[in-house]
DNA sequence: CTGAAAGCGCTAACAC
DNA sequence: GTGTTAGCGCTTTCAG
């Protein structure tokens, strides 16, 4: 490894000077500039990152916390994160929780304030309090409560909007007979998005008992269990909504296993728009959340919060994506006359 | 930030021998250890890994490099990973290189030697030659021939094998009528794949002609434009092979839209078993590729590298997962005998 | 415009 | 067993 000052002393000069031309402190004469970028060019030099990490006290990398990488929607926004924290100088560290708080602790504990520079926080089972002991700032991504701030940085997106879209299409389509799944069970991060449904549909003075209302897993499987269950309860439902994309993927294969047609038998729709949306046959009609915006507006909250921390007394800040997009796609149309 | 000293005043002792507590070099009597332990959690003491990583002389971290972790085989294999780099006490680096050599070559030269120990390559468009000037271990994942080292170390799987289970799956079933879709282009990473597919069906005595195979991207909609032609211009497949399972699912959608029903009029096969496999309608029969086993041996190798460099004339080193697997599912039968 | 010097927080000989 | 002493490679005042 060639350091700084191999670097400085083929260059005829101290390493504080290398140091300068480096990170373009001004002051440098035009020759030395030159002398000294030969010299690492001929070196091969290259800064090492911990050194300068810790003659900095800044941490060299950004971390993003997810419950597993493996859920399809994470890795879209891990993709933006990257891209983004990339642009700015930073690398991205990527802890998977498995849901499991202890090692989410333990990820916090150990990255924040060497490591990492700050935590994107999507989806772990700490509470907010723990989360903001942290020692280094941390921001939630996704907040689905745009009007009623979690007491810690968030970007937030209005998912009770989405779900009221998401209403407003099936209701349109004209369904009466509507049933709901709601990821991730009762009180949990998809609370909001399903209110934004029921709200809406109950608001048309349509009927929707709890009776319609199923929980389940945030998966394609869950989605089908649940979906599954439903259907043979109500068999009279002409839709169904799910609070996400994946269980709404696992409710369309529910429909097919039954030997329900979608859309003809049954219009299924979701949240979130994830690659996947696109992909089934038929194509899931969705409610576009604004991913890359959310990503973008993360790493940029967290970078400003690094540069200058929140003060006590400064209520924290919240940014709120454009508004979700209704995308009808294939899984919607409206009801076939029951016979 | 407290740091190591600080707690070495507190308990009455001096840094080293609170850092020889720490990393358990023996050496320290049980009252000694009992006072610093204390001082630590009294004053919330966590190590700075920068600083670590600096006086070590080695990374806190590994490094993945994939195209893009949004590519659904990748966020499976980054998970084994981390969970195995985790085990050993490292953090991931997650880099996606877009296909782009240049941000490729960056990541390579910013992380290796410094901020990372070790860089896992799954898929970068830089050549082996580049690689193997990398100032820190480099491990191939994923490499498609265990007969044929590639000069680098690596972790193989028997690909080969793989396309020959699929023909063999194809041809028990009945098929004569094949068509394949090889994900990435000619020359590509697929043809090991490929060929062991091919192969497989001519010993068997079936014809496969070249106008029987269509290149296409290694994604759903590129198996679905692929295939598509491929039927269009073959209305009398009874098969489709796609040397990925990306592809393969894009080939029942064309197949679905082409109203013919997967399997009764086309059996469609993929590679790798990536959950999305699972979760078709129908489910997609594959070829299963160990993706855990594969990570872990990556990790393992890149581990044992980091410790014992390899030298110069030492043969560069490979790993060789179990074998793959074939995984019938539903979206492969025999045959209907056609009108 | 450039150099000297101190220090970031930790580890690792080597003494005591 | 524990302390002393040097660094690891870089940045950053502060002098010159």
């Amino acid at each position: 490894m060639t350091t700084l000052s191999e670097v400085a002393h083929r260059a005829g000069v101290t390493p504080a000077t290398v140091s300068n031309v480096l990170r373009n402190r001004g002051r440098v004469s035009k020759e030395t500039r030159e002398r000294v970028m030969e010299a690492i060019t001929a070196l091969g030099y290259r800064p090492n990152l911990n050194a300068r990490a810790l003659a900095e006290g800044r941490g060299p990398t950004l971390a993003l916390m997810v419950s597993s990488i493996a859920n399809p929607f994470y890795p879209e926004f891990a993709l933006a994160v990257e891209q983004a924290a990339r642009e700015h100088g930073s690398f991205m560290l990527l802890c998977n929780t498995n849901d499991d708080a202890a090692t989410a602790y333990a990820y916090l504990n150990q990255l924040s304030g060497s490591l990492s520079e700050g935590v994107l926080v999507m989806n772990c089972n700490l509470d907010f309090g723990t989360l903001r002991q942290s020692r280094a700032p941390v921001v939630l991504c996704m907040w689905e409560k745009p009007e009623e701030p979690p007491g810690l940085p968030c970007v937030a997106v209005n998912f009770r909007l989405a779900g009221q879209l998401a209403a407003e299409h099936l209701l349109r389509l004209g369904h009466r007979q509507i049933g709901v799944i709601i990821g991730n069970g009762k009180g949990g991060v998809h609370t909001t998005r399903m209110q934004g449904f029921i709200d809406t549909v109950r608001a048309a003075g349509v009927d929707l008992p709890d009776s319609h209302c199923r929980n389940g897993l945030d998966t394609v499987q869950g989605g089908y269990d649940a979906a599954r269950a439903l259907l043979l309860d109500q068999p009279g439902l002409t839709a169904i909504f799910a609070t996400n994309d994946l269980p709404a993927i696992g409710a369309m294969h529910a429909a097919t296993d039954l030997n329900l047609n979608v859309p003809d038998d049954l219009s299924v729709i979701g949240i979130t728009d994830i690659q996947m949306a696109q992909e089934t046959r038929p194509a899931l009609s969705t409610v576009a959340i604004p991913t890359q915006e959310a990503a973008e507006m993360a790493v940029d909250l967290l970078r400003k919060l690094i540069k200058h921390p929140a003060l006590p007394d400064t209520p924290d800040e919240m940014r709120v994506t454009s508004e979700p997009l209704l995308k009808p796609r294939a899984s919607t149309a409206p009801p076939k006359h029951k016979l």
